[in-house]
DNA sequence: CGTAGTGTTGAGTCAAGTCAATGGTTGTGG
DNA sequence: CCACAACCATTGACTTGACTCAACACTACG
């Protein structure tokens, strides 16, 4: 995206956005050890099992977190966005629970994990900021619970649906014009707990109701307010805008 | 329990089982200020839309974490033992994305939470316990995305009894010989995401087949490895004793 | 000893799954 | 530039696990 910003200028944004940084801790972020590594889609960054020794910022591209049933399905049961500091989850857990892998071909910074417990015990703001990020996806993961648990297959499609355009659209990813899911109908199944072929029949139902419109992977939304209503979204559980920081303005689809 | 104990020991045995604590740290925290209060079963210790000012450590009893959707339905996100800290979730979210409520009645203390925010800002040991603590929990979180996900009625069933036995032997709470479990067959359809008929058949099917026998609401485990399997039980993602702490010898039902 | 909350059971229905085949797109190498 | 291969999306026919509705039984407790 902008190859002359900082690689870790992502992830300086990002905890400034939940915890207040100042010059110096900011510069303590960009000061982080790192090594930027391009990937293609289907690499893994971290396995089931494994003792990961650094965490990453997806800097571009996307990635899911997952996991696997004795009896061989999948649970995806995160995505990530660049922005996205993967494996907060791991850095104070030593075995991986989960695995993550790249849903797209991206860019990734890899920190020690070392390094970054180092900061988090020395800095109480970036330690704070931190928490809140991890207490968040804790949050999204409750509401996945609550979604594939009490939810059928059309509220659950148009819940992620509705997720994903508001996570992308807070990071100024896309537009509210539509936006690219970067998965196949496969995916949005090991999403949701439903088999691709319902996902497809679903998604056809919704677009059949005028709530979306897709060509290829690109979903619009031409109905917002109805989609919303259907997923029995509200962006509440994503704590967008909980912060001492002053929230900045924002107005997705006017909301 | 035992009431000549400290009320907030359990709260340092705790933390001091995923972080190295010295005795001031220990200090540090039964020197929390802290207000005991007795609940009966249904209470809310905090409310979806609340601002929490403290958070809870549950002493005695059983309480759950818990979403309603849009058209009233119920999912339980999680079941909370005693010794468990309820809201470390909260403690850096400004408002709850969901609901505390006793499962039976039970007694709490309530810690502010400036002041659990100021021992976690200033003893980074603390803070690594904590930090820990609440990881281990959306951990518990994306085994149950998995589980309601996909797994079938049974699976998900008997992964839950597994579940709790595990959590509560690892804390003393039952023998193996059996455990009762605090809730009924309506609050354990909630947690598995299905109705409270089903749940009745698949609990009779596993006695039937031998793999439990219940009396009331206690569950005895008459076949504890089939019971896993038939569950996909792993106790791994309860990361038990994953820590640079010594692990304590515990031997559940010889895994 | 009645009442309310649970637990149990049966009969019928339906949402979602399974199986299987067909179409479309993209990319690649000859 | 075309043909093939691989992957993904789509569709239909059929099956099934779980739900719904409705009744009835048990137990605890006031």
């Amino acid at each position: 995206m902008a190859p002359t910003e900082h690689p870790l200028e992502m992830l300086v944004r990002e905890i400034g956005r939940h915890a207040k940084l100042g010059e110096a801790d900011r510069q303590a972020i960009r000061a982080l050890p790192h090594r930027l590594r391009r990937l293609d889609a289907g690499s893994y960054l971290v396995r089931d099992g494994d003792e990961p020794k650094h965490c990453c910022l997806l800097i571009e591209g996307f990635a899911i977190h997952q996991k696997v049933t004795g009896k061989g399905a999948r649970q995806i049961l995160a995505v990530c966005i660049p922005g996205d500091a993967v494996d907060l989850q791991n850095m104070f857990l030593a075995v991986s629970d989960h695995s993550v892998q790249m849903l797209t071909k991206g860019l990734v910074a890899d920190i020690q994990r070392s390094e970054l417990q180092q900061l988090v015990t020395t800095n109480s703001a970036i330690a704070a900021g931190i928490m809140q990020m991890t207490l968040i996806e804790s949050s999204i993961m409750r509401e996945w619970v609550v979604n594939v648990g009490r939810r059928d297959a059309r509220e659950r499609i148009a819940h992620v649906l509705c997720e994903f355009a508001v996570r992308m659209d807070d990071r100024g990813i896309d537009g509210m014009d539509g936006f690219e899911l970067p998965m196949t109908q496969e995916q949005l199944a090991d999403t949701t707990g439903l088999t691709p072929v319902h996902v497809n029949r679903v998604l056809k139902g919704l677009e059949a109701d005028g709530l979306i419109a897709r060509r290829r992977r690109v979903i619009q939304f031409d109905d917002w307010r109805a989609l919303q209503d259907v997923g029995d979204f509200s962006r509440r559980y994503l704590h967008i805008n909980d912060q001492d920081v002053v929230g900045k303005a924002q107005g997705m689809r006017g909301i």
